[in-house]
DNA sequence: CAGCATACGGAAACCGGTGTCATCTTGCCT
DNA sequence: AGGCAAGATGACACCGGTTTCCGTATGCTG
């Protein structure tokens, strides 16, 4: 054989034989102790890296009656997001000894409370990190306190003090956002809500009705729909709200999915985008940019936020010094224009 | 004090101790031993239950040497489709004790390699599952034979043996497809290839091949283009392929998202889809369904082919027994027609 | 150079499980 | 009744780290 392969890993305990140390010593090395002889310390480094050992996070996770594993837990229907997420704590967690459990669950099981206690319970989780919808969720929240499992909730309202909480102000950026319509000229502007229980469906219809206050207009039942965040009833409230009279110039609706569906309706019904109606979206999925013509929307920085929020969950003492509130920003898009004079 | 809180979780021993018999014989009643009196097994179950024991992972992947996580390694443009991977494995491992620990990584960073190394022997997986296209880097699968964990790739061809596959029959799926316009009586077909390197780039161009030839056409280097999976390039190549002349009468892409990309290029020159145009995408993506019109596609089932691919990993006994190969289907929407006769 | 504080290294216990092996019942056979 | 096999249970070491506690080497001061 030519090369002598090793069928166990490395431990401490051969570093230590190698190196002519105790165990403690190569301990106090791994943990960067200051108290240490710098050529003791350097002795013991070159034998770690000789033999290519690497602590075992088990062993460690055992001693130190702690792990190093963060959940992340949602269910979440927007594919974009959810990878956007993971892609932001993987950069928080980035050359840490952390590393990142996925774990999407049904928000309509009547299990799923004691699913995922059992999921925290089993597996010793060091902090979960809760998506919206699902973070919006009192009583799973209740359920991690109860288990000891650091907490943080990312969201687009106010849902727990500053160190468990990382927020958009979608409230804000949908008003702008409507403002925006309005100061084109739009006076008869159509509203696709999310589904009830949410809050950032609630945040968003806020900010919608903000817009229109702001422009001493206010909401016609007529032309505002309820979604569930979905392309089909995007497409079914956008077949409604354009059969009303009269029409809508201009139609937000609370995320780019059901903003497509009301695509689809307009086209079906012969309506020309954007000439004769305005849309905007919410969320700037990749869907956005890649329907025709392409969406207005708004945009919140889901990648940072998430590493905000992680960086809250493995490192608590610099919780609060992390932001707590990002802001949005409206994309513009062939999708708005100043309204038909002519109709 | 309402209700005593403990700080500390309850062990072995203290359940050892409550229903006065020996950690090993409470060991055994949680790994299921046969011989066991029944008496004995009831007695440890009720206090387990009563007092909420959950058994520690981290301890019995220290004395198992051999741990319960399993991890997704991925550099994948297409969220949804990592997050139907994500959906299907967890779909295998509920109620085991095995959590998905994920891992993206950039295949273009030069480190690559030696990230996945680290991360791989940092946490002790057991096994990783490998999601095209880096399932088809072999220098990882080297990495991850040598660091002796188990491994399971994903793939649009026949890359490793049946125990460490799941592959779906792009070629033969994409042959149908063009099968399909050619019986339309398509006969001037484009074809957009994906990026250079890629096994599903390489199979869909042959299965491109396969359909052109059977109906006894071949290959027009003018209206073919290379892509890179993306939007842009997609909207690039048809550009180009649609300023060729003869104009093609239909355009293969080898997937969703530069299909979208041709659509947005055809309507620019007011070319209108699918009378003039029809397009053919692949993956059936969120966008297929929600661009207009909707697009015709090639859908494969990367659900179930995850959860296979899960169960060959935690269960290599019957990893074999599991299918290696799945079949895809053509979704027929409206983006496809008939070539217009009067052009 | 004595005396003392300080820095460092080592032995042993411990974290919470599992494996090995010995012991103790018990039932069955001759 | 005695012998023996089989089944049930327990004692103890061990997995690979960390921590406690203590002994010793070292440096500094007077």
């Amino acid at each position: 054989m030519p090369d002598e392969k090793r069928d166990t890993k490395p431990t401490i305990n051969d570093v230590a034989r190698l190196s002519g140390v105790s165990k403690k010593t190569v301990s106090r090395v791994i943990n960067k102790s200051p108290l240490l002889g710098q050529a003791t310390r350097e002795k013991v480094e070159a034998v770690i890296a000789e033999i290519g050992y690497v602590p075992n996070p088990q062993a460690r996770a055992l001693a130190l009656r702690r792990n190093f594993l963060i959940g992340l837990i949602h269910d979440n229907p927007n594919a974009q997001m959810v990878l956007g997420v993971q892609e932001g704590i993987l950069e928080a967690i980035r050359d840490t000894e952390f590393a990142l459990v996925v774990r999407p669950v049904d928000r309509h099981a009547p299990t799923m409370l004691e699913d995922i206690r059992r999921f925290i319970e089993q597996q010793r989780l060091y902090g979960v990190l809760l998506l919206p919808p699902i973070s919006e969720n009192d009583g799973l929240a209740a359920v991690c306190h109860e288990l000891g499992c650091t907490l943080v909730r990312m969201g687009s309202a106010r849902l727990d003090d500053d160190r468990h909480l990382v927020a958009s102000n979608d409230r804000h950026a949908v008003k702008e956002a409507v403002s925006w319509l309005t100061s084109l000229g739009h006076r008869r502007i159509g509203f696709i809500a999310g589904p009830e229980g949410f809050r950032s469906a609630s945040e968003r219809e806020l900010g919608f009705i903000d817009g229109l206050n702001s422009a001493g207009l206010k909401l016609d039942p007529a032309i505002a729909a309820r979604g569930n965040y979905r392309f089909e009833s995007g497409l079914a409230a956008g077949e409604r709200l354009l059969s009303a009279d009269p029409r809508p110039t201009a139609i937000f609706s609370s995320n780019d999915e059901m903003a497509a569906g009301v695509l689809h309706a307009a086209r079906a019904k012969g309506i020309s985008v954007p000439e004769q109606l305005s849309i905007i979206g919410f969320d700037d999925t990749a869907i956005a940019a890649h329907i025709w013509p392409p969406l207005t929307t708004v945009r919140w920085p889901i990648v940072p936020m998430a590493t905000a929020a992680a960086h809250k969950l493995i490192d608590p003492g610099s919780a609060a010094d992390q932001p707590s509130l990002f802001l949005s920003d409206l994309v513009r898009r062939a999708s708005v224009a100043a309204p038909d004079r002519t109709t």
